[in-house]
DNA sequence: TTCCATGCAAACACTTTGCACCGTG
DNA sequence: CACGGTGCAAAGTGTTTGCATGGAA
């Protein structure tokens, strides 16, 4: 699995270093981190890395497939390792809760988008707002 | 229709001032549009407004329900006027492109998260990203 | 030994805030 | 004439970039 990791980041020209390994890691580990919460989490197991390696990383580790990004809130994306199985996000606009659904759910909505306009969604970057019960009101 | 306008401002405690009838003017006549795009606008029909002012009073003709805004880029949000009919947003990431949806077409799965989870889906502020018929390879 | 990657600091895009003045109701 | 709204300037947050140095291949 390392070697995955190894070969993926290899193979595509780029080079193996210790910080893209951390990096990597750390979304593996957190989950929906922020690129700040991925920073912090990096100098806990490491020395001093700088934001703008977080940043510059992810979106390398994106091109590659090995992340993904999310917008589940107004301020900072979050990120999530590929590892997981493909899902999309519904967010509470009160409590901010967010649930992880299965891309089944919205495959109808898929198939229809690609039927009527030619477009292929991105079912694991869709954010869906709302209410959860807990918050609604009545 | 301007009276609407001035009802709806007054009877929620706040004041009819000349930006806010401005910034509401052209966030119809733009239809979504950047807070700099309309602040671009507001100033070609009167003298300088803060980008302040704007910031602000969006906030505010949204919670009266006069605006609504959605996320079509990883920049800044777009306003839209809530007299159009709603709908949501399918957005190309290759040549982003934007097309206006019918709520219909997401109407299933509405329903679908509201039974599964009682979550009630805000679909005039949902951006689906993927890529146009346009944009696809092959 | 060649370039890609990193650190650092500055710049950048967007938004928010504090405060004094202005103007609606 | 009270209190909400505005302009202005400064600060805040999140991200990007230029450049010199460092290190993987």
């Amino acid at each position: 699995m390392s070697d995955d990791f190894a070969d993926r980041i290899r193979s595509s020209g780029k080079r193996l270093t210790a910080q893209r390994e951390l990096i990597l890691r750390a979304v593996e580990a957190l989950e929906h981190a922020t690129p700040d919460e991925i920073l912090t989490e990096v100098r806990k197991h490491s020395a001093a890395v700088n934001a703008s390696t977080i940043y510059r990383n992810l979106e390398v580790l994106e091109e590659l497939g090995l992340v993904r990004h999310a917008h589940l809130s107004d301020r900072a994306p979050t990120y999530h390792s590929v590892g997981e199985h493909e899902h999309f996000h519904i967010v509470c606009r009160d409590c901010h809760k967010v649930v992880s659904v299965d891309p089944d759910v919205v495959a109808p909505v898929a198939r229809r988008l690609d039927d009527e306009f030619g477009f292929v969604a991105d079912i694991g970057h869709l954010t869906v707002f709302g209410h959860c019960a807990d918050c609604l009101p009545g």
